[in-house]
DNA sequence: CACTTTTTGGCAATCGGTTGTCAATAAGTT
DNA sequence: AACTTATTGACAACCGATTGCCAAAAAGTG
C-alpha cells in the first residue's frame, strides 16, 4: 500500500480513483465515459463498475476548463419580479434541462450597464446567452452575438438569431374587437420609452388605427407594473376614452383595481385589453381579455435554436428567427362602448 | 517579438496576458487582484492598468478548480411552475447577486430521485446548496448536510440551518377568524401527503381545533395547483362543511373558480382561507383571506445564512435556524357563516 | 509466416487560475 | 557598517478533467 490519496468518504472520487480501481488510466476513464466505442467493452465495463462504485461525478469545473465548453446558458431577465419572465424561464429551464444544461439566471434590473457586465461575465462561464428585453442598442448586441452564441426574445436585430412574439398582429385583432363592440375612443397605455416591443406595438397600433379610421390617444409612459396601473387607470379616465389597450397585463391587472376603488365599471363604463396572458389573467375581476403569448414556448424555441448554435452540424438547420404568432383571448374585461350620454 | 501569443481580438484576455503586460508574473497579478495589501501599490497600480486595458476578466472555471469554490448557489426548487417559488427565487437571486454569487436555479420536478441526483452533482459545482420544500427523508439530508453547506427552506429537520414559515401559528389565527364568523362545519383541504408543511399545518390545526372544541375535516390529499381546486371545491361541498383552509393559494384559487361556476357563493355559502399570499391573492375574486407568508424574505434570509455557512467566521454568528412569523390577511373571501336552513 | 492495418490504451501537455515556499530587495536597528 | 526584520514578487506544484500523439497488441491479408 503506498500512501495514495484515493477516495476518502470525504472528498468526492477523481477520475484518477476510477482509472486506479479498473486498472487503467485517466485518459482510458475520460474516454469511455464520453467517447462511445472508443473503448474495449470489457474495459469500458469495469471502468463503468468502478465508477458507480466510487460513486463518481465528474467535476464541471475541469471539465469545462480543458473542453471550453460549460454546458450552461445564461439566461438574463431585466426583472425577474415581472411574471412575463416567470414563463420564460420555466420554458428555458424545462428545455435545458432537458438537454443537459444547467441555467443560470440572471437579474439585470432593467439597468445596460449591469447587462453588459454580466454579458462580458458570461462570456467565460456560459456557452450561450439567452436575452429578453434587452435594453442595449442594435450594435452591441451584433458585436456581442458575432463573439458567442446568443438568441434574443423580443428584440430583433439583423444578424442575431431572435424569438419574436408577434403581439402587433394581435393587437389589431384587439382593436377590430374593440371597434365591433362601438368603441370609438380608444387609448394605449404605453409602456417604458426604453422597450422594443412597446415601440413595435405602438406603430403596429397607430397604423391600423390609421388603415380602419379610428383614432387611438398614446398615454404614458408607464411603468410595466400592476402599481402604475393606478395612473394609467385615471389617466385613461381623464382622456375620455372608453377602451383602453395596455401595454401588459400586470399593468392591466393594476387598471382594474384602480378603476374598482373609482367606481368605475368594467366593461359597461371601460372596456380594458391586456397584453401576455400572464398568470393571473383569467382569474383577476373582471377576467381579462388580453393577448395570449405563448410565453413559456418561446422560453423553449429560444434554448432549442441556441442549442443548435452551440452544437451546430447536428442536422437541425438553425432558423434564424422564430416568430410566434399570438392571438386575442376575449375574456370579461371588454364588453359593448357605454350610451354616449 | 517572439511568438507570444497575446491576446488576440477573439480570444478573452488570461492573467498570464496580463501578468506579461505588466512585468510580473501571474501569480503576482493573481494577488494583486484577490489579496488587498499584498502587492506593491506601485505594481498594484500597473496590473490594474493593464486589466483594464486588456478587458481581463478572471475564468470561473479555473478560478473554481484552482481554489475549490465556484461562487455559486445551487437553489433546488420542486416545481418552478408554482408562484410560490416564484418569490423565493426571487429573494435568493437578489441577495446572492448582492453578495456576488451566482444562482443554479434547478427544478426537481417533485421527485426524489431527481432531488438526490441533483445534489450530487450539485456537490462539485456549487458552494451551497438551498432546498425548498425538500421530498428527501431526514436521514439524508442530515447526511448531505454535513458534507455541504446548505439550508432547507420549511422544512426542519436537526442540525440542518433552516427557515420556516410558521404558518401553523396563523393557521390557527385563520381558525378563530372563522368560528368567530360563526363558522363550526370547516374542513382543512389537504396538500401532497409527502409534503412536511402539509403535515405541520395539519398537525397544527387539529390540535388548534380540539382546544376550541371545535371539528374541523380533512380533506384530500389534492396536488397544489389551481387545477386540482376543482376537486378540492366539490369535495368541500359534498363534506357539508361552511369553510374550507386550503393548503395553499393555488389550489384556493381554483377553488374559488370552481364554486363560482356551480354557482356556490364565496363567502355567502362557503368561506375559503388559503395560505402564502402569492402573486395573484389580492386580486382574485372574491380576494382572498390567506396567510401572508414573507416568502422573498425566506429566500433571502436562506441566502445569508447559507453565506455565513460557507464563509465562516466573518463575525456573524450563524443561526441554525430562523423562523418568520406569518399572519392572517383577511380579504373577501371569508364572511358569516350561513344561517342554518 | 511475415507484413500491413486496425484497435486500444498510455503519456504528457494543456486549460487558467491559486497558493505554499523561498530568494532578493528594502527598511529598520544598534 | 553590519545585522535583523518586513516586503515583495518569482517559481513551481496543483486543481480535475480533455485530447493529440504514439506505441503495443490484436486482427486481417497475401
Amino acid at each position: 500500500m503506498s500512501a495514495s490519496a484515493g477516495a476518502t468518504p470525504d472528498r468526492p472520487a477523481t477520475i484518477r480513483d476510477v482509472a486506479a480501481l479498473s486498472g487503467v488510466t485517466a485518459s482510458t476513464v475520460s474516454r469511455a465515459l464520453s467517447t462511445p466505442g472508443r473503448v474495449n467493452f470489457r474495459t469500458q465495463a469495469r471502468i463503468e463498475a468502478a465508477t458507480a462504485q466510487l460513486n463518481y461525478v465528474p467535476n464541471a469545473q475541469a471539465k469545462a476548463l480543458s473542453s471550453g465548453r460549460t454546458k450552461a446558458v445564461a439566461v438574463l431577465v431585466a426583472d425577474i419580479t415581472n411574471p412575463f419572465y416567470f414563463d420564460i424561464i420555466r420554458g428555458t429551464q424545462l428545455q435545458l434541462k432537458a438537454a443537459g444544461y444547467t441555467q443560470l439566471l440572471v437579474d439585470t434590473e432593467e439597468s445596460e450597464e449591469v447587462e453588459l457586465n454580466t454579458i462580458e461575465q458570461m462570456r467565460q462561464t456560459a456557452d450561450g446567452l439567452i436575452l429578453t428585453a434587452s435594453r442595449l442598442d442594435d450594435e452591441t448586441l451584433a458585436r456581442v452575438s458575432a463573439k458567442m452564441p446568443m438568441v434574443t426574445i423580443n428584440r430583433d436585430v439583423q444578424g442575431v438569431p431572435s424569438v419574436l412574439l408577434d403581439t402587433p398582429t394581435a393587437t389589431n385583432q384587439a382593436l377590430d374587437h374593440l371597434i365591433s363592440l362601438g368603441h370609438s375612443h380608444i387609448a394605449y397605455l404605453g409602456g417604458p420609452e426604453t422597450s422594443r416591443s412597446n415601440s413595435r406595438r405602438w406603430a403596429a397600433l397607430s397604423a391600423a388605427a390609421q388603415e380602419r379610421g379610428v383614432e387611438v390617444a398614446r398615454l404614458g409612459p408607464f411603468a410595466p407594473r400592476t402599481y402604475s396601473g393606478a395612473a394609467a387607470a385615471d389617466a385613461l379616465v381623464h382622456s375620455g376614452a372608453t377602451a383602453g389597450i395596455a401595454f401588459n397585463d400586470l399593468m392591466a391587472i393594476g387598471m382594474l383595481q384602480r378603476l374598482r376603488e373609482r367606481g368605475v365599471g368594467v366593461p359597461s363604463d371601460i372596456s380594458i385589453v391586456g397584453c401576455d396572458d400572464i398568470f393571473g389573467a383569467d382569474f383577476c375581476s373582471p377576467p381579462l381579455t388580453t393577448i395570449t403569448a405563448p410565453i413559456e414556448q418561446a422560453g423553449r424555441v429560444a434554448v432549442t435554436m441556441l442549442l443548435s448554435k452551440i452544437n451546430p452540424g447536428l442536422g437541425n438547420f438553425p432558423r434564424n428567427q422564430s416568430v410566434l404568432p399570438t392571438h386575442l383571448t376575449i375574456r370579461a374585461s371588454t364588453g359593448s362602448a357605454p350610451m354616449p350620454r
